[in-house]
DNA sequence: GTTTTATAGTTGTATATACAAATGTATCGT
DNA sequence: ACGATACATTTGTATATACAACTATAAAAC
């Protein structure tokens, strides 16, 4: 299916054109298939990525800046995000002693266990995708993609 | 600046892993900076999606079924979207009287209008990421995000 | 002709996004 | 020490997204 039929368009776009919206299009069914497994578990895309960030602390907690730093959007309202882990018990929450300004947010047995079992499905997600294409493929596409969002301006 | 960069990752991923975030980080940068696109018009990308399929219509008015078969995201909510046009007047909005259940959405001069001005910006704005490729890396990018994104099951 | 089923759109609710303003705390200059 | 400034986070508000439930109309079944 060309993005031409997605979205029923007539006439043959530009490159240009043609590459933006097959990003963006792509995108969307990328999320929607992430959305579908993490649905069992009652977590957001976003939330799972917070998640992930603090299983990469090894322990350690994270400040909500550092959080913010490392999410793919970053828009995204943190402390809402953190919200509503801590509603799920999935993380905790303290004021830094060190300095009262900064919150420490640490993934807790509950938050690890549920990634754990969330393991596998996320690398199934990822995978089936990828199946398409060959190891050549992927790398090309991956610098295709870093040389077009890294333009000079 | 590559993806492990943009997330702060210490360790190189795989492929497929590096190709989903890939495509998720680009489409918010390129979301971002369209968005910047349409402030000055207090539009959304999805408000002007919906235009840009009115104006495609050349006359005609779209059903909201239609509407929403044409949008990049599927889970739109154009019944609210065209809510929010209608406000500006950019859109007409009329029960069918064929089929009183289907609604018929129509652009007007002013919506057109808007369009019109805002052309050379969208022009500008695809053009700009797509300078750092040749013609040959825009086509096989496209090939191959299409070939990513349409996977057998 | 009346009941079923399908179609088209709207509404409700919870969550997420975007962005500005506000709050609380630390640091710097003098 | 004091005010100004910077930093870290929260809150407010408007909009957007996701998805289920609901309403209205049309078509099909019998």
């Amino acid at each position: 299916m060309t993005i031409e039929d997605v979205i029923k368009s007539t006439v043959k776009m530009d490159n240009p054109k043609r590459v933006i919206l097959n990003i963006m299009y792509t995108q969307n069914v990328l999320q929607d298939k992430f959305n579908e497994v993490l649905k069992p578990y009652d977590l957001s895309g976003e939330q799972y990525n917070v998640l992930r960030i603090l299983r990469g602390q090894k322990g350690n907690p994270a400040n909500m800046c550092v959080i913010q730093d490392r999410m793919l959007a970053k828009t995204s309202n943190t402390t809402r995000l953190v919200d509503k882990l801590l509603l799920k018990d999935f993380v905790t929450r303290n004021v830094c002693p060190n300095n009262r300004r900064k919150i420490e947010v640490a993934i807790t047995e509950k938050g690890l266990d549920v990634l754990t079992e969330l393991d596998p499905k996320v690398i199934e997600h990822e995978n089936v995708f990828s199946e398409n294409l060959t190891t050549a493929e992927l790398e090309l596409l991956n610098e295709l993609l870093e040389k077009f969002r890294n333009q000079k301006n």
